[in-house]
DNA sequence: GTAGGGTTAG
């Protein structure tokens, strides 16, 4: 209440005898303003419940300030109530108070409500089309926005500045590049063409329609670009993988902005550049820019990947200690870092505290399940996102549908699948189709995984192949394993994990020269197979090992611990699985290379630099090695420790020689 | 009333 002291201590005293009702009504109204322009909300509306009390007459113009300030900061309920005094004192048909309104109830994703304001203003103008439109827009339906522009022209009412750039902005979205160009000429005929937001938008409209090209001559010819331009220009190039060039444009543009470190340290994020994008923001904390949630959000997925938990953590304190509010995106993206850096609980904590949630924050929440093969949790959470009225979307069925595959749920599995389409309207795509047969071919039930390739509506693609052989060597089913190779080495296929798989198939069964065979493919297709790679973070610092190590400065200590607990491995009944060895070479040499394989080195390096008792928790590019997971179980009562493992595809947690995917993975 | 950057899977 100090405040509206302060505020109100410019009013003439009541014993003073001039003109005072208007005088006082325009120092409440200035009031009002500056509060509503300073994000200070629930001053302003007490300032109006004293204007109320005291019988002071509210005028229009004050309304919109209070629904302007309304706006800025997305408060539902308040604007609501605002609206009912609205209603009550007669301001609903007043064009200014309708307009704003509407732009009030769109800022707050609420679109049935601002359509409802709409269709009561009596004489629609152009800033009431403008709300209208932006509201959509925003609210993601580019579609309705292109409608509604039409109706309004069909109405007579002219498009401005501004409901230009919004209706580009809506072609962009809608990626609708015929009629984006059609704007773009009507821009030219009018006149429009040289209004810095309106050319601007253009720009970012043909980076969105994938007309990078024609952004670029547009952007060329521009005598004036403003950081806006610049920026869409940034992204645009990053967004299409041509870093490059997006970082030539940044070192060449005047000043940077925060808009324009999230365009890089997001395009280096999404192009797998995970560490780079971390020294980007590193270098941009050392400016005086401050980080809001955009960039925030992009750091903290660059965590989850690279399961840098710990320097997520500080992350998460920065962003806290920073101020500023942990939306519904920046939340998705830490409860992803945390379930991906191998602790769900915090996952789950950081998910039950948020205040909003989108269907993506499920998502969220759903996978980080399903990755630690806790499908029956994964499942509880969907049905309560079903239950509180959230619309589930394709992903979430590939959350549902990886849970029960990685938990060998398979009745429920079938149910869900079935439900997709009869229940939420969702048809399965390819993506589905591969969690599916992943679940039956798991399970051992290959007959039917194979009779729902035969009757999928659409071609099998490498996955689908890929996830039956996977299953056929899981179950040592030669005969459809060499089937779904037959279809895989057709492809012209250029990951190399399916090689490798295959390869591993044929050493399964000793046939040495189909091993030789599929690796000649491998070379004269080009195809090369990614180093395997495991890394562990050690005091906000993350290492890396690849197979046979040799250069680590603890490699000594590493290999004598290893030696060590092999011996002890061996005493506890351990015995070396050398199918998982991909050489032809003599057992000896297979048994060397096998302990010598990623996971352990980093296993080793950390329980030799963390204290007893910590969890270790390691993260592996490809799929961790049927040898190792036996070998880690021993490890793990070995040496007393919790370890956690993400690989490729999901989460191991290995505790006193057992592994929380019951050696079903 | 308007422009640029963010989160989930495979």
């Amino acid at each position: 209440m100090n405040t509206i002291n302060i505020c109100l201590c410019n009013l003439p005293s009541r014993s003073q005898n001039f003109n005072s009702q208007h005088l006082v009504r325009d120092n409440y109204r200035g009031n009002i303003e500056v509060l509503c322009k300073e994000g200070r909300l629930k001053e302003a509306l007490a300032v109006l419940h004293q204007m109320h009390h005291q019988c002071i007459t509210v005028d229009s113009e004050t309304y919109c300030f209070l629904l302007r300030g309304c706006a800025k900061s997305e408060t539902l309920p308040q604007g609501k109530h605002l609206h009912s005094h609205i209603i009550k004192h007669g301001f609903e048909h007043d064009i200014f108070v309708g307009n704003n309104l509407v732009s009030y109830y769109a800022k707050c994703g609420t679109m049935v409500n601002a359509c409802k304001v709409f269709d009561r203003i009596p004489q629609r103008n152009t800033v009431s089309w403008t709300a209208i439109i932006t509201g959509f827009t925003r609210n993601g339906n580019a579609r309705e926005a292109l409608k509604l522009f039409d109706k309004m022209q069909a109405e007579g009412v002219k498009p401005n500045q501004f409901t230009l750039a919004t209706i580009v902005k809506a072609c962009g979205s809608a990626e609708a590049l015929e009629q984006g160009k059609g704007v773009h000429n009507y821009i030219i005929e009018n006149g429009f063409e040289l209004d810095a937001v309106v050319r601007s938008s253009l720009l970012h409209m043909y980076v969105k329609c994938g007309r990078i090209e024609d952004a670029h001559n547009m952007f060329d010819k521009m005598s004036e670009r403003n950081v806006i331009a610049w920026n869409a220009m940034i992204a645009g190039h990053a967004q299409h993988g041509d870093l490059k060039e997006a970082l030539r444009l940044f070192h060449e543009m005047p000043a940077p902005d925060v808009v324009s470190w999230t365009s890089i340290i997001a395009g280096y994020a999404q192009n797998c550049y995970g560490e780079e994008a971390l020294n980007f923001f590193n270098q941009m904390r050392k400016t005086n820019l401050k980080p809001d949630g955009f960039i925030m959000a992009s750091v903290f997925s660059v965590c989850a990947n690279l399961a840098a938990m710990e320097l997520g953590k500080q992350f998460h304190a920065y962003a806290i200690g920073s101020g500023f509010e942990l939306d519904v995106v920046v939340g998705s993206s830490l409860v992803g870092m945390y379930a991906k850096s191998g602790n769900l609980e915090d996952a789950c904590q950081v998910f039950d505290n948020m205040s909003r949630r989108n269907v993506v924050s499920w998502n969220s929440i759903i996978i980080g399940c399903a990755q630690h093969g806790q499908g029956k949790k994964a499942l509880q959470l969907f049905e309560k996102m079903v239950q509180d009225g959230m619309k589930a979307n394709a992903v979430s069925f590939v959350g549902v549908l990886s849970a029960c595959s990685h938990a060998g749920l398979v009745d429920e599995g079938c149910h869900y699948f079935d439900s997709m389409a009869c229940n939420h309207g969702i048809m399965p795509d390819i993506s589905h189709y591969t969690c599916m047969i992943d679940l039956l071919g798991r399970a051992g039930c290959l007959d039917e995984a194979e009779k729902l390739i035969n009757e999928m509506l659409v071609e099998p693609d490498v996955s689908i192949w890929g996830a039956l052989l996977g299953a056929c060597r899981i179950h040592g089913n030669m005969e459809l394993a060499i089937y779904a190779a037959e279809h895989l080495l057709d492809m012209e296929v250029n990951d190399a994990g399916i090689y490798v798989l295959l390869a591993n198939i044929y050493a399964a069964a000793g046939r040495w020269e189909d091993v030789a065979k599929v690796r000649k493919l491998m070379k004269d297709r080009g195809v090369k197979k990614p180093p395997a790679c495991s890394w562990i973070e050690v005091k906000d610092k993350i290492h890396a090992f690849v197979v046979g190590e040799d250069s680590h400065p603890q490699r000594e200590e590493i290999y004598k611990l290893l030696g060590s607990l092999s011996r002890q491995m061996k005493a506890a009944g351990y015995v070396p699985d050398k199918n998982f060895a991909l050489h032809d070479v003599e057992d000896e040499q297979k048994e060397f290379s096998l302990s010598h394989h990623s996971e352990k080195l980093a296993i080793a390096f950390g329980i030799l630099n963390t204290i007893p008792g910590t969890t270790i928790r390691v993260v592996k590019n490809l799929r961790v090695c049927g040898d190792c997971h036996t070998a880690i179980k021993f490890i793990s009562d070995i040496v007393k420790r919790k370890i956690v493992v993400r690989d490729a595809n999901r989460f191991h947690h290995f505790e006193g020689g057992q592994c929380s995917c019951g050696d079903y993975w």
